[in-house]
DNA sequence: CAGTGGATGCTCT
DNA sequence: GAGCATCCACTGT
């Protein structure tokens, strides 16, 4: 699982031909006690036990949809959130949907990432490998860092968030853990 | 650039 | 009723 994070890392992901490459995300463990899952399978978190390769979406602070995606083993609620990308296709279409004119904030977050793919609550439990979605393999190996996570306020400080090595799209700087 | 606070609603206790 | 895996606008240096 801590394997399948950095992995994603430099793929292209779209939805409906449109989106770019994923520069960030996160790894959340069943054992994990700023995972979802940790306190077992309710109806929210359903889709993160379900099969791999599949997205889990639920809605946060009332108004931002975040995206994950299911990892193996099957039923342990492992799953990898979607936390920046490098905009890359569509970005006209992106630029609408977010209302903003700065490329730079177009996917640099899970919440604006999500707004400009266009993926709702309608997409939890999805496959990523029909359409409308598309995920293109990167062209070699990544270089990434691993930092602490962004926004949760328990296992603070694990170096779960994997940020590609001196990419100008994470939601921000990759801050190195503390002492 | 850093820090603060409001919007806003769903999920679980 | 509390607590968010957030974002944006606004303040003050």
């Amino acid at each position: 699982m801590l394997e399948v994070a950095p992995a994603l890392l430099g793929w292209t992901l779209l939805v409906d031909g449109i989106g770019g490459v994923v520069v960030e995300v996160e790894a959340y463990a069943r054992d994990d006690p700023a995972s979802h899952s940790y306190r077992g399978e309710t109806r929210r978190n359903r889709a993160m036990f379900g099969p791999p390769g599949h997205l889990y979406v639920y809605h946060s602070y009332g108004m931002h949809w975040c995206a994950n995606v299911v990892c193996e083993p099957v039923g342990t609620g492992a799953a990898v959130l979607l936390r920046a990308l490098e905009p890359t296709h569509g970005i006209e279409v992106m630029r609408a949907r977010r209302g903003i004119g700065d490329v730079r904030l177009l996917c640099a977050g899970p919440g604006r990432l999500t707004q400009a793919l266009g993926i709702t609550g309608a997409h939890d439990g999805a496959r990523l490998d029909r359409p409308p979605f598309r995920l293109l393999p990167p062209p070699g190996a990544c270089a990434y860092e691993a930092t602490p996570r962004v926004g949760i306020s328990k296992a603070v400080d694990a170096p779960c968030r994997y940020v590609l090595s001196g990419t100008p799209w994470a939601s921000r700087g990759p801050r190195r853990a503390p002492p």
